[in-house]
DNA sequence: TTGAATTATCGTAATATTGCAATATAAGAA
DNA sequence: TTCTTATATTGCAATATTACGATAATTCAA
């Protein structure tokens, strides 16, 4: 055992759940926010930025771009990443969503 | 190694990872949406409503509870839960204060 | 106190994540 | 082509997560 039973929940339970993943550790948390500081897109500042070698921001970066949460591209030799909007919305609409409609009082 | 180097973040930076971290799984995400929808609290319903023994829903339930995802309040043998606002509506302006920064264009 | 009901904890096996050195790949400059 | 710069991939050790059977703890009723 160990594999999480993601065959028994629904598809947009897993989205939701690889998106949160993506965005569970401090590092990418940070990435985050130093794009949304720079604003225009970085590449390897974040290497420098960050306490981390350059292959695990390498690492973080592909799985914050798999889920769909920053995007790249090629600029010349280096890549320019940045935050992806619509993501970011999605996210933002999520939380909004459970907020309207929950209750204030508990049980 | 292997372990994450948090004490590198800042305290919100790890704190926020947290909480991604705990809806990080789809069965957390489903027990989150479960709560939403009944509304009022519950507790071992939702061993009947995940495909997921007693042992395992109750760390998960541990989990959400920690971060302050959720409340819990002992009522009589049982235990009710139920979705905490405060926290859904700090997630909620997290990503609105990223969206509302954030221009559109990308490098 | 005993028993039933509900939830939590322990122990453990299976699997996933994290971080980095070494290495590979890709693109432009000389 | 060769060198340089920038990023990605591989491989591996350390650690963390996931799931659940067995068991413990807690509360109420009789």
């Amino acid at each position: 055992m160990g594999a999480s039973k993601s065959e028994f929940f629904s598809e947009q339970q897993n989205e939701l759940a690889s998106l949160f993943k993506a965005i569970s550790h401090p590092a990418r948390v940070a990435i985050i926010e130093y794009l949304l500081k720079v604003d225009s897109c970085i590449c390897g500042d974040i290497v420098n930025e960050l306490p981390l070698a350059q292959p695990t921001v390498s690492q973080h970066l592909k799985e914050l771009k798999n889920v769909g949460i920053i995007k790249g591209n090629i600029e010349g030799t280096a890549i320019c990443y940045c935050l992806n909007p619509e993501t970011m919305k999605k996210l933002e609409n999520y939380f909004s969503g459970i907020s309207n409609e929950l209750k204030t009082k508990c049980c």
